[in-house]
Formats: C-alpha cells, structure tokens, sequence
RNA sequence: GCGGGAGUAGCUCAUUUGGUAGAGCGAUAGCCUUCCAAGCUAUAGGUGGCGAGUUCGAGCCUCGUCUCCCGCUCCA
C-alpha cells in the first residue's frame, strides 16, 4: 500500500465522488453537514451489500422473518424506548476547560454544596429557579442564573461559560395541522423500535417460534453533536437490524452465537480477519445486559461498523407497560407466557459502505513491457457486491465487433449488471472498470468471428482467459453465487 | 462546541510582494488502432465556496458565513 494512512481516507473521498460512488448533499448549494448522497456506483454497491445482508439474514436463517416499519412512530415509542429521558438535556460549555456539563447537573451540584454550607435558604432558592427556568426551557435565564450564582467548572475554576444549547438526539416534526394543537413526532432515531411495536403482529401472523428473529433495514436519524469522517457518522443514515427473541436466561449463549454469525458474514467478502476485532462494552446502554462492538480498521482507525446488544426484555417490558398491551408469548414447551429476551444485530448500512471502500481501494504498482512502472488504481469491491459485474467490450468499433458484444450484452443483463462500451482503447478500458470496481471484462475480439470465444479478463489478476462465448453467462453466474 | 489546517475546472494542483485565471490527468465528439490508461484533431468546463469591506483594481489583504479534513469533546 503506497498510500500513508492520513491521507488514505481523503484519496478515498476523492475517489468516491469522481467515480460517482458518493457525493456531498446539495453540493451546489455548499452542501449540507454531515450529509451525503450516494451516485450510480454507490447506490449499486449499496443496495447490494443491502441485499447480500437481507438474503443472509432471512433466507439463509429459517427463523427469521422481515418486516419494513414506517420511519414515524407513535411519539409514546420513544418514552419507553427510553429515548427521549435519555438524550435531550440542555448542555453548556466551559470556555476555558473545554468540559461539557448538564446544565441541571451543574447547577444541582452547586446547590449540594450550599446545602453543605449550611446555606439552606439559598439551595432551596437556587432549586426553584432552575426548576421554573428548565420547566419553560428558558437557555437564556439558566445561563444567567449560572453567571448570577457565580457558578464555576470545577476543571478550569472560571465562570467562562458557552451559550447553553440543547442535545436533542432526535429530530422532531408536527404530524397534522399546525394550528391544531398537533402532537410532535420524531424521525426515528432507531429502526429497533418499529421491530419491537410489531413483535406479535409479526410472530403470530409469521407463526414463528421462539428462538426467532425480525429483521429490518431502513433509514434511521440522529441529530449528532459532532457527525464527521465523511459517511462514518451520519445524520441520516441507514441502519440493518435484527433482533432475536429468546427464552429469558438464554441470552449468553445466544449473544456468542450471533457475535460468531455475524463475524462469518463480515468475512465472507474475503476481508482479512486481522482487520476486524471485537470491543467489549464497560458502560452498558440503558438497555443492555451485554454489548460489544464488530470494529474495522478504517483509514481512520478501528471503528465500529456492527454492534451486538444483549438488550433483554427491557423494550417487550417498557412497551408492555407504556401501551397496556400484553406482549408476552406462550411457550409450549415450558408452558409458561414470558416476555422474551432479545438480541440484537446492528449494523450501519454506511459504514459498511465506507467500509468495502476503504478495503477495496489499492493505488497497484505495475511493471510495464518497456520495463517502466505506473500506478493501476483498483477497486477490489468482493465479485458479489460490485457495482457493475460485467463489462462487454469489443476489442475495436469496427469489423462488425460491436454487434457481437451488444449480443452478449444482451444475452447476460437480466442476471446481473453489466456495462458495454467502444470508446477509448481496450487498455484504457480496463482501467475504467478497475477504477469502479468491475470484476469482470469481456472482449470481443477478431477470433471471436472466428471460432466463438471471448477473453475473459479478471481485475484482481489482470490475467485472461479464452473462453467459448455461450459460457460466460454461467460462468459470472456461478461465481456470483 | 473548542483548537488547527483547507476550499481555484470532474480529480490533483499552479498563478513571483493585490493588476480581472493556467497546467496535467479526466470528460465529450471524431480519426487511428487486433488486448492493459502516455497516437492525432477538435470541443466543452471556473462570477476563484458564498457575502460584505479596504483599494483605482482582490483568487491573493480584513471580517462574516457555509463546507471539508485532523485533534479534543460527545456518542443509544
């Protein structure tokens, strides 16, 4: 790899959008932070790393079944979800230590300590104040009271503080009329919970037993402080979920089970398994008995890309409660009802995206005829998930080649993408499709009008092979597969 | 959000101390070509991220703003 690690990810960047795999949204317009839009190749590589994970988790797993949820959600879902307690206090900013504290629990900490000097009057005062101002979401006032009270960070000592500012993960919108008293609803910050709201629907009408498992893929949105590294941290992204519903006291070795399933699956795209390695989580979610994280060694460093949640029944239970709603299930075997405990798969459409990208981009030193080196840029996307699987080229646009391409052509682009082209030189070509990641290419040639074969050229390899023209089909088929 | 760096053609960059923009690659059209980007011809493409200010004159100086990268911070 002749590319340092620093500037890996811009090549990468760089590449993405000349190739139109990924493109900052509304460019025209200095686009718009954190959010981007995937191109012809991008939306290829995408939905088929999509469907490789939809085919694997589903048709290759009996006991789990799909479902597609609706993004908005009754606004009660995120009470239980624990979502909006969790995750819109207001914040503020020390200037000078850089510390970001919870306004309440700045200003509760402060009281504490009057409590402690004994000043009664003035803790009890303090606690009103900031209880009307929080009530009524008045930023302005608890700065001010903040200011007035002299409170200090206890890093820096100062009384330097930002604006205080509100960390609502969830981004909000009005269902209905305006005017007419409407209810606020959010984007969902999860597609977890449309899987949860719809468990007996799905179990009885999929007439599924436990062990089990719904699976989901779907855009999901997260107002994130700080979202960067080009499509590592979205606010909208795509999200593929599954959870897994077991018996309660089954979840360990469940958890191992689909740490490994899923591991399997990262590797099936021949990525070395040195690039990937598990974290353990120490803090656990609100929700979670269990958590680690499938981390990759981006351009970045090792991220997370996939997580694995034992999340128990805490979501069953809390929407059990929220809704009135029984969401237990029988259990023949045990004849007993039970809320099930649940396990959970997520992984980030994007990252996996960025991901292949970052695994798949190679800048190839390659020895030429005259003895001179150049450089091959290629994208060494898995054969399975690639843009473009095929490319048919005739060697020249003449002699009557092309017509024999456009048949192949033809006879191959209802079962997998392919791509024709005549411009340039074959060389040239070649390059072309390296640059977007086409495993294959095949060209017509003049012996071709001859005896009916084709050169089958393979990017990887660079190396050709003379096959019969009525094989090719098969043969890409047969390695798709 | 704080600190640092950066925004000039699709990409990579250049424009000597301010004098109204160039190159390479790429793209498009055509010619030539029997297998790995470097033949020939022509064409397209930039109100220098955007907006103000200073100036006779701003890509260059000043301010604001947007966006990207890095570090810190945050992270269900």
């Amino acid at each position: 790899m002749s590319l340092s690690q620093e500037n890996r990810l811009q090549t990468i960047i760089s590449h993405a959008k000349e190739y139109g795999f990924v493109f900052q949204s509304s460019e025209i317009y200095d686009g718009l932070n954190a959010v981007y839009d995937y191109g012809p190749y991008g939306s290829e590589l995408k939905k088929n790393i999509r469907d490789d994970w939809w085919k694997n988790m589903t048709q290759m797993h009996e006991n789990i079944v799909g479902i597609d949820a609706a993004i908005f959600m009754h606004p009660t879902t995120w009470k239980a979800s624990g979502h909006v307690d969790n995750f819109s206090d207001p914040m503020i900013d020390n200037k000078d230590s850089k510390k970001r504290y919870r306004v309440d629990h700045l200003i509760e900490s402060h009281a504490e300590k009057l409590a402690l000097e004994g000043k009664k009057e003035e803790e009890f005062l303090l606690h009103k104040a900031m209880d009307k101002l929080l009530s009524k979401d008045d930023f302005a006032g608890l700065k001010k009271l903040i200011e007035e009270n002299n409170i200090i960070c206890p890093i820096s000592e100062t009384c330097n503080w930002t604006d205080i500012r509100q960390f609502n993960l969830m981004f909000s919108t009005q269902l209905g009329s305006v005017t007419d008293e409407a209810d606020t609803i959010y984007l969902r910050p999860e597609t977890a919970q449309g899987i949860f709201v719809n468990f007996l629907n799905v179990q009885k009408t999929a007439r599924v037993k436990i062990p089990f498992g719904i699976a989901q893929t779907g855009k999901a949105f997260r107002n994130e402080i700080v979202a960067r590294q080009f499509i590592f941290r979205m606010r909208e992204f795509e999200q593929m979920e599954m959870q897994f519903f077991i018996r309660p006291g089954t979840q360990q070795e469940w958890y191992e089970y689909w740490k490994q399933e899923r591991l399997n699956w990262h590797l099936s795209f021949g990525i070395p398994a040195t690039k990937y390695r598990f974290h353990n989580h120490v803090k656990l979610a609100h929700y979670a008995d269990a958590a680690l994280d499938i981390e990759y060694e981006y351009p970045m460093g090792f991220k997370e890309v996939e997580g694995i949640h034992s999340r128990t029944d805490y979501d069953l239970g809390n929407h059990q409660k929220f809704s009135g709603k029984k969401l237990t299930y029988f259990d023949n075997e045990l004849n007993k009802h039970y809320i099930p405990y649940v396990i959970e798969t997520s992984i980030g459409l994007d990252r996996m995206v960025l991901l292949i990208l970052s695994h798949a981009y190679d800048e190839e030193t390659i020895k030429k005829e005259d003895g001179n080196t150049e450089t091959r840029v290629v994208m060494h996307i898995p054969a399975k998930i690639a843009p473009i699987k095929l490319a048919v080229l005739p060697l020249i646009k003449k002699d009557g080649l092309p017509d024999i391409a456009k048949s192949v052509m033809n006879d191959c682009k209802a079962y997998f993408r392919c791509f024709y082209e005549e411009k340039d030189t074959i060389g040239k070509r070649y390059r072309r499709q390296d640059a977007i990641g086409t495993p294959f290419c095949v060209t017509v040639d003049h012996q071709t009008k001859e005896d009916n074969t084709v050169t089958l050229r393979c990017r990887d390899s660079m190396i050709q092979e003379r096959l019969p023209i009525q094989s090719i089909k098969q043969k890409i088929n047969e390695i798709l597969l």
